[in-house]
RNA sequence: GCCGCUGUGGUGAAAUUGGUAGACACGCUGGUUUUAGGUACCAGUAUCUCACGAUGUCCCAGUUCGAGUCUGGGCAGCGGCACCA
């Protein structure tokens, strides 16, 4: 026993017994509760970074908590090894993105030992093996078959100058980030998975998700968008083309003045054909990036084309436009505009002279109508007086007025509320065959294709005669060759005949595989399962899954609250559906943790603001680390990175090393290694420490079991030893003293032994336990312990605390009342007023109104 | 632009169910030990005020005996927006 803190040899010492028992290697067993706890797998780019740190330490806090409470617990750990990264760092060292990819696998599954993370290596997973990506394959060729992929047409961002597909972001203030070309829209073929299938189970999965932040599911939930609206048919007046959209808001149909379409749109492209200014206004529209965040702030643009669309209902002609805002992918490619009740309609409207009719009126009811006031959900529509709708009232110079109402201008229903409306109008269209009722969903299909070698190849074959069609089982897997070089110009797969060339597995021609990739949330949509099944070489899952799932804990960053979780959903329900899997969710219970931050910004190479992980490590050990990042802040929240915290940090644990050493220097030296705490023998300090101890244990599960707030765990324990701190004179006097000072260091150990584990395993084997902390429970409370003599009730006069009193624990609410009107300070503060009321609150205040 | 979140001392934060604002730390100031620096230990530390006391949780209104916490409206910062992962 070294009586200085040497954080390297013991972090050292204890990582060689977990793994030398095999600690974390589990295995399925009924006989106890399975506690599935999952991290989010790291993009393998090299290094560890300090958001990784915080995740792994998170979940390895819980993990090894969730064994302390008897718990069969399975951590597993992986790599997110697909994407775009590699290629560029493939580009940059000329190096192969999977010999890049697997030695920065090996040289951070190092670091992720030297943190001391509880996991079973056995179940490692690495998405850009064969072995993994295979089964992935395999069930998109079983989804082809059941309907659930297909393939259409949709937009990428397209370099011109290096004749490739740029992500988001790769795109630059709307250039190329290598080229610095102008980055068009660019219309390919490509593969989708049907989630709009599932969106209405995934929209109502969401209600049972209880164990989900709220935030969480609400972010989904308008991600999904339900919408309930109608479909409509417009005639174009001078052909026998059709023109469909779909508006949320049938109600305001009579308020259309145009119809608008996007400028791929084939009637569009047709109009253009004769018409030079449109022809330049649809190659102006093409050059832009397809980010929506991009389309939404941009200039909203438009153009007449020429044509007269028929009003369904009024038979009116109203003009066509095509609007850069309009886009073709989503709906049907074009929409009907209402100007005056819609406020981008509006803006176009006004900007190319287009009428403004009003259809909608606010229906409050009130003599004085304030539009910019007027509250949509407020608005009692159904029983509205139809008589003091006022018309005028509504002012659309400013803005549209978007609120619901009764209808007016509207022909034959004029005097429908919104409401009626909806459902009437919709109705009538039905009748003449011009429309319907019906539900959208915001959310789109799955687009799966990516035009990049470093990702799963997609298992088609493209036959000129069979068209596509889905590789054998048998022939699975597809392998994507690994020594490749890249240029930066479009995928090598587009050069490797050996890849490429094939012969159709239906009728045997010549035909050409697939050089698009998968998207690399494909692999991250089931990775939690296929943990649970490590080595099956015969399917995608085998039984042990149905063991371990769902994931009861699963933690990451917030910013995969839609994407990777949706799909993810998605997914699950895709293997449940193939009865590969039980249960609708993948994941009960959700953490999600908020960024590092440095001087308020997120750590990033680009800012050059990182901290790496390994030097602090080195410097101070994994404990510190651990330590620091539970500490400085609640998981959720996002966490500001201070040096001189970590120092902190470094300083309590040297603490903790001396307490504890000097105590087992006395406990030698005394000679007292038998003598068993005897509560009712302890002295008046003695009863308030073990107070104190019970109180704590209590809290601190409650902190790291139930509310997951690690920081003021922390805060609770170091309140503990400073209590003990206080009174080290005393407690050493007595053989007494001694040994709850040696139950209070026990209860210390074992309570911060799922965030600092290094040093707390040597320590509780130095304290001369001959078993291992890792295997210890969580301790016990003695609930005799927590009871009291007295408690304090603070006072108050109006609202303003005046004074404190002790009042027995037993006393009923009129003495209380009698105290505190007694008590000295509020005394001096209802001097000259009288007693109006008294609120006692139990075990807290008092509080007396006076005047 | 749309959706979601956050806003408390010099700093990170705490206040769990509407009930003592600032627990626990970092930093700073002073002291003890030390030749010195560092370490370790002790004391102080929201603001104003000599004090009594008053004020104070982004801003403005409201509900309440009582609001950091609830409601309405604003401002600022952050995350996501479908090809970054």
């Amino acid at each position: 026993m070294s009586h200085t803190y040497k954080p390297e040899q013991i972090e050292l010492e204890a990582q060689r017994y977990w793994e030398q028992k095999r600690c974390f290697n589990v295995t399925e067993d009924d006989s106890k509760e399975k506690y599935y706890c999952l991290s989010m797998f790291p993009y393998p780019s090299g290094q560890l970074h300090m958001g990784h740190v915080r995740n792994y330490s998170i979940g390895d806090v819980l993990s090894r908590y969730m064994r302390m409470q008897g718990k069969n617990v399975m951590q597993p750990m992986g790599w997110d090894a697909f994407g775009l990264p590699a290629e560029n760092a493939a580009m940059k060292h000329q190096v192969a993105p999977a010999k890049w990819t697997r030695e920065n696998i090996n040289y951070m599954r190092e670091q992720l030992k030297r943190l001391g993370f509880g996991y079973d290596w056995d179940r490692e997973v690495t998405t850009c093996d064969a072995d993994y990506y295979r089964w992935e394959q395999w069930l998109f060729t079983r989804l082809y078959k059941k309907g659930v992929v297909y393939k259409k047409n949709a937009v990428v961002n397209w370099d011109p100058v290096d004749q490739t597909v740029l992500a988001n972001e790769q795109v630059i203030d709307g250039r190329g980030w290598r080229s610095g070309a102008l980055v068009e829209r660019k219309e390919i073929p490509q593969w989708f998975l049907k989630i709009t299938d599932y969106a209405e189970e995934l929209l109502q999965g969401l209600d049972q998700l209880d164990g989900w932040p709220e935030q969480v599911r609400t972010m989904q939930k308008n991600w999904i968008g339900r919408s309930e609206g109608a479909e409509i048919t417009f005639q174009i007046a001078e052909s026998s083309e059709k023109l469909k959209v779909f508006t949320t808001r049938p109600d305001t149909l009579m308020g259309v003045t145009y119809v608008a379409v996007a400028a791929e749109h084939p009637l569009s492209l047709a109009m253009a054909e004769n018409n030079p200014a449109l022809q330049q206004f649809i190659a102006e529209a093409k050059v832009m990036s397809t980010a929506e965040a991009d389309m939404e702030t941009m200039e909203k643009k438009g153009m007449d084309i020429g044509l007269k669309a028929i009003h369904p209902i009024s038979g009116e002609q109203v003009p066509v436009y095509t609007a850069n805002f309009v886009l073709m992918g989503y709906g049907e490619g074009a929409v009907m505009s209402v100007p005056a009740h819609d406020q981008r309609d509006f803006e176009f409207a006004g900007k190319y002279g287009l009428d403004i009719k009003q259809v909608i009126a606010p229906a409050d009811g009130a003599d004085h109508v304030d539009v910019d006031n007027v509250d949509v959900e407020k608005v009692d529509v159904e029983n509205v007086d139809v008589e003091k709708v006022n018309v005028e009232k509504v002012d659309l110079d400013e803005k549209a007025f978007t609120g619901k109402g009764v209808l007016v201008n509207s022909a034959q229903f004029d005097g429908l509320t919104s409401l009626q409306a909806q459902s009437e109008i919709p109705q009538a269209l039905e009748k003449i065959g011009r429309g319907n009722k019906r539900i959208q969903y915001r959310l789109r299909d799955w687009g799966v294709s990516r035009q990049r070698y470093w990702g799963a190849p997609i298992p088609i074959i493209n036959c000129p005669q069979c068209g596509a069609v889905a590789v054998p089982e048998t022939d699975l897997p597809v392998k994507l060759p690994e020594d490749v070089i890249i240029t930066g110009e479009g995928s090598p797969l587009k050069n490797m005949p050996e890849f490429y060339q094939c012969q159709c597995p239906e009728c045997g021609a010549d035909a050409e595989r697939e050089t698009d990739t998968f998207d690399t949330f494909m692999e991250s949509s089931w990775y939690y399962a296929r943990y649970c099944s490590p080595g099956c070489d015969s399917a995608m899952l085998d039984d042990r899954a149905k063991y371990w799932a769902p994931v009861d804990q699963y933690v990451g960053g917030i910013e995969h609250a839609i994407l990777h979780l949706l799909y993810a959903r998605f997914y699950h329900r895709l293997m449940r559906d193939e009865g590969l899997i039980s249960g609708d969710e993948p994941f009960k219970n959700l953490l999600t943790q908020g960024m590092v931050l440095k001087d308020g910004a997120k750590m990033s190479k680009s800012k050059g603001n990182t901290v790496d992980p390994q030097g602090i490590i080195d410097q101070y050990g994994a404990d510190t680390a651990r330590l620091f990042m539970m500490y400085a802040a609640p998981p959720e929240q996002s966490l500001e990175w201070s040096d001189s915290g970590v120092e902190g940090q470094y300083k309590f644990l040297k603490r903790l090393w001396k307490t504890v050493t000097a105590h087992i220097d006395s406990l030698r030296s005394e000679g007292d290694a038998n003598v068993v705490l005897d509560a009712a023998a302890l002295d008046k300090d003695g009863k308030k420490l073990r107070h104190k101890l019970h109180q704590t244990i209590s809290s601190v599960n409650d902190d790291i079991g139930r509310r997951h707030t690690f920081n003021t765990a922390i805060a609770k324990v170091r309140e503990l030893l400073n209590m003990m701190e206080k009174m080290s004179h005393s407690l050493q006097q007595s053989e007494q003293g001694r040994a709850l000072r040696h139950n209070v260091l026990e209860s210390v150990l074992l309570m911060l032994s799922p965030i600092v584990p290094h040093i707390t395993h040597q320590l509780w084997l130095d304290m001369g336990n001959d078993t291992a902390i890792v295997n210890e429970l969580w301790p016990q409370v003695d609930a005799s312990a927590l009871l009291e003599d007295t408690i304090q009730y603070v006072l108050q006069v109006n609202g303003k605390l005046r004074d404190k009193i002790e009042v027995a624990a037993d006393a009923d609410k009129q003495s209380i009342e009698k105290l505190a009107l007694e008590a000295e300070g509020v005394m001096r503060n209802i001097s000259g007023k009288s007693v109006r009321k008294v609120i006692v609150v139990p075990n807290k205040l008092v509080n007396i109104v006076a005047n």
